[in-house]
DNA sequence: ATACTGCGTTCCCTTTTGGAACCTGTCAAT
DNA sequence: ATTGACAGGTTCCAAAAGGGAACGCAGTAT
């Protein structure tokens, strides 16, 4: 199977996987989502090379996930922006992170957690459905899959 | 920067993304989630190359992720479980679900949902903080880095 | 004129996949 | 005894993706 097939699976994991499933995009979006713009800044934060970077960005915009808004003319410079859709990752990426932190162990012990922002207490997230309001587990909650319409 | 320096990163989101981070893992874990076990099973339904799955499957095993174990002697036959560390994998792969279905288009309009197995009712997740109750979003809740021990 | 900034693109080489065939043990049927 | 099936890999080769470094290019500063 190749890599475009996936964004047609029925299956919203291969869908979601299709466009944050490689080694580099998280990470891009990590840096986002704390506050990292441009180009030169990610390339030289992430160790990505330049061509990779530049690939992934554009199939990023063209996924609605970043939009890409010029800050000044000339010459014409912009800026990698999350979209709505982007920051509807951020839960995504803190379960990653909230499941790194506890099964991935860190190099010296000290890794960065999560902290409410107000406050600075430690955050520890848990994932609940909003209706009942009970958490989701695997044994609580599972996948439904569509009639088939033939 | 290379595969395995991922790993000794203080950033959860990278040492995570080792683990999970390519083309393949979650979908791998995904069957294992649906309750596949075996080798061929996995093979056939996820369109991998065999190689490749027995390489991810090893590297899942060595992580902690998945285990082996034996269920029959002649010839020697073993299945893949998750470990607690991989079932904790579980809200990650929810949260992507839930992403996916939000933001990647199915291609027939039809996709696999969440629903509570109980009651069969959709479920929404929404990703809390366990101690406040409160809903972490990128406005509430941020990373605290460690200090640097020098 | 020269250097620098920001953002890419090009080139070359290595690593990783995709695809298919082959191997290994064991059992069951011919 | 041979053949075939089953389960789980491994091996081989070609194709794709990635790493690294250099180059291009428009404008601005010195």
């Amino acid at each position: 199977m190749r890599w475009n097939d996936l964004r047609e699976e029925a299956c919203p994991v291969a869908r979601g996987l299709s466009v944050v499933g490689d080694r580099w995009t998280m990470l891009i979006l990590r840096d986002c989502f704390q506050g990292i713009r441009r180009f030169e800044r990610m390339q030289e934060r992430l160790g990505i090379t330049r061509h990779v970077l530049s690939d992934r960005l554009k199939k990023l915009e063209s996924v609605g996930v970043l939009r890409r808004v010029p800050y000044q003319q000339r010459p014409p410079r912009h800026e990698y922006l999350l979209t709505e859709s982007g920051k509807a990752l951020y839960p995504v990426i803190v379960t990653l992170v909230d499941w790194a932190n506890a099964n991935v162990p860190a190099p010296s012990g000290s890794s960065v957690t999560l902290v409410d922002r107000e406050t600075g207490i430690p955050v520890t997230p848990r994932l609940i459905d909003s209706t009942t309001g009970r958490e989701i587990t695997l044994a609580t909650v599972g996948g439904r899959y569509p009639e088939p319409d033939d």
